[in-house]
RNA sequence: GCGCCCGUAGCUCAACCGGAUAGAGCAACGGCCUUCUAAGCCGUAGGUUACAGGUUCAAGUCCUGUCGGGCGCGCCA
């Protein structure tokens, strides 16, 4: 209907280019809006205001022209000039049920659309450290890099979903030390634990598991030395104490705890992801990138594109050739790569894998992080445009009105799991993804919990079951047409008909909208709107009437609504109850 | 100090390349259940879009400055 109305305004402009009125230049991409004021009419273009000043006339007088050169139409009621230029369109009322015959035809499919064209994305997310469970702020990432995925499909994309695992580098020894200290405990080795290593009552299970598999085989006594490095409380002895676990425990012993640590953390996390409907393609181990020398090769082809120097004994990435604050030192003076280095060697893993188009979905306290990546992309001749990067705010969680407070290795930190037990998939989900990514979320612990109209998940999804329950009477009285492809759609065309059917015909945009703005929230916004219509339109008519045309006419619209709220849910992985 | 993000109703937030009278939910107040689920509907009230300038037919949206908040500025990860 958009486009056979956007022709017709095309025609119009042509013929007073033609006619001298309009300058002859290129072609005006005439915009219809959806007027959020009733009697603005059903599509709104400021075409006129926007080509006023080229064609030297008042707004309102050039609107009229357009209107006068418009050719007739049958889709169209009537148009008319409004306020500063705007020209608003009133299309036929049965030309807006058309929608309900689309979305029964489509099904699953209305809403989706080839804006990617098949392009292949990657989205990156969560990738929290496996060294501990995920909390509240890792949920949002996945909540958020899942729906992102979900949106992008349905846009036409071929998405792949890829988890990062920082399974190397320090905070892995300290992972492994802390839960060889807890088995050394649990051995009867009478020890102080560090007041940095990790806390929490998941490395005493690990460390458990560690001791049925292992027995005592690990157990290392340590001296005197050794009892006052792991109460000393600073970095320092910490790495000492680490040093020292390494040297007692070998090169195999000291595998056999981190990876009886990773191992269940990554099994810990994958489960938790996986119960709240995430799941991805890939899991990328960092470590994978030192074995297989592609960090080495990195590190190579970052000299070679010319951006390093030494410095200090350092190897330096010249990051400021591409616009960062300051330079990053790659590999340390002691030889060691930073964090950096795998880093890049992974970006240049995912450019080598040929995407068109790379997500990072990261939290917004690495937003200093990002540009040094794509700065090292680059050098190495990269496309830089290809990488994008999404921050997603830190959620915050109240309970009680009071902040809850969270710290990884104290130990005291709401977990996703605690979450997702304590007020479900769905409202998470929902709660998580009705915001802007990078604006702050404050997540009301009571208020998602709480099974009542407070809480705005069970809104949507009462609309999808109080449809089905419709359809379930109406099957019990022999209501349901075997088929709705010959329902008589003129039938309908009160006044909250046509909202519902208007918001119906908005939700192939709001999905496309969502895709081009990585705004997963869109959808919800429409969804509270959908239902919101569907609720009055239930308040308002009785679905299960005698005049069967008409009844069937209702029957189809509020199944379309049902499929509408169906597919839209699915985008944001909430389901949808045939009853509550 | 420098950089990025943000400031909209009492609270939490929307507002589609700059468009018409800035919209929802919660909280408050008033109505609607002998009829398909009241986890619902309708109505009332609530605003100088932090502040001050600027750009233009038009600014919550763009530019400059001020104030306020968050985050980041390691040879940590």
């Amino acid at each position: 209907m958009k486009e056979s109305l956007q022709g017709l305004f095309a025609d119009a402009l042509t013929q007073l280019r033609n006619r001298g009125v309009l300058p002859a230049d290129g072609p005006v991409d005439v915009r219809f809006e959806q007027p959020r004021q009733k009697g603005h009419g059903d599509l709104s273009t400021n075409v006129a205001l926007a080509l006023a000043r080229p064609a030297g006339m008042a707004p309102r007088e050039l609107a009229q022209s357009i209107i006068d050169a418009l050719p007739d139409s049958p889709l169209i009621e009537k148009v008319e000039v409004a306020g500063p230029g705007f020209i608003n369109i009133f299309v036929v009322s049965d030309a807006q049920f058309e929608v309900v015959r689309r979305i029964l035809d489509e099904g699953e499919r209305f809403g989706r659309c080839e804006d990617g064209g098949g392009r292949r994305v990657l989205i990156e997310f969560v990738s929290a450290n496996p060294t501990g469970p995920l909390h509240v702020g890792h949920g949002r990432g996945a909540a958020y890099g899942d729906t992102l995925g979900r949106i992008l499909s349905a846009a036409g994309y071929q998405v792949e979903r890829e988890y990062y695992v920082n399974d190397s580098g320090r905070q892995m020894d300290i992972l492994t030390l802390s839960i060889w200290l807890r088995y050394l405990q649990s051995c009867g080795q009478g020890l102080p634990f560090p007041g940095q290593a990790y806390q929490g009552d998941y490395i005493t299970r690990i460390a458990e598991q560690l001791r049925a598999g292992h027995g005592e085989a690990l157990v290392r006594a340590p001296g005197a030395a050794q009892r006052e490095l792991l109460s000393a409380g600073d970095e320092a002895s910490l790495d000492a104490s680490i040093a020292w676990m390494r040297e007692a425990l070998g090169d195999t012993g000291y595998h056999t705890v981190l990876e009886a640590g990773r191992d269940f953390l990554l099994a810990d996390i994958r489960s938790d992801l996986e119960e709240f409907g995430v799941t991805f393609d890939r899991w990328f181990s960092e470590a994978s990138l030192h074995e297989s020398g592609a960090l080495d090769r990195t590190i190579e082809r970052l000299r070679e594109s010319g951006h390093t120097y030494e410095k200090d004994g350092a190897l330096w990435f010249r990051s400021t050739d591409f616009g960062d604050e300051k330079d990053r030192v790659v590999v340390r003076e002691s030889g060691t790569p930073t964090y950096f280095a795998p880093d890049i060697a992974y970006h240049l893993d995912k450019f080598d894998r040929g995407y068109d188009l790379m997500i990072d979905v990261l939290g917004a306290d690495h937003h200093g992080y990002f540009p040094r990546v794509k700065a090292a992309v680059e050098a190495c001749g990269g496309d830089g445009d290809r990488l994008h990067v999404e921050f997603v705010q830190f959620a915050v969680l109240y309970r009680g009105g009071r902040k809850v407070s969270m710290s990884t290795r104290s130990g005291e930190f709401v977990t996703l799991r605690e979450l997702r037990e304590e007020v479900g998939t769905d409202p998470a989900r929902f709660f998580y993804v009705q915001r802007k990514p990078d604006q702050h979320l404050d997540f009301d612990l009571d208020l998602a919990k709480s099974q009542s109209n407070d809480n705005p998940v069970y809104y949507v999804q009462y609309a999808h079951a109080r449809i089905c329950s419709v359809f379930d009477q109406a099957r019990e009285r022999g209501m349901v047409p075997d088929r709705f492809d010959d329902v008589d759609l003129s039938r309908l065309g009160e006044e909250h008909e046509q909202d519902l059917a208007k918001l119906l015909i908005r939700y192939p945009e709001v999905v496309a909208a969502a895709a081009a703005g990585y705004d997963p929230h869109l959808v919800v916004f429409y969804l509270r709107e959908l239902a919101n219509g569907l609720h009055t339109y239930y308040n308002a008519h009785r679905f299960l009437e005698s005049d069967a045309d008409r009844r069937n006419a209702r029957l189809a619209l509020i199944h379309a609504t049902r499929q509408v709220l169906s597919n839209g849910l699915g985008l944001i992985g909430v389901s949808a109850p045939t009853s509550m």
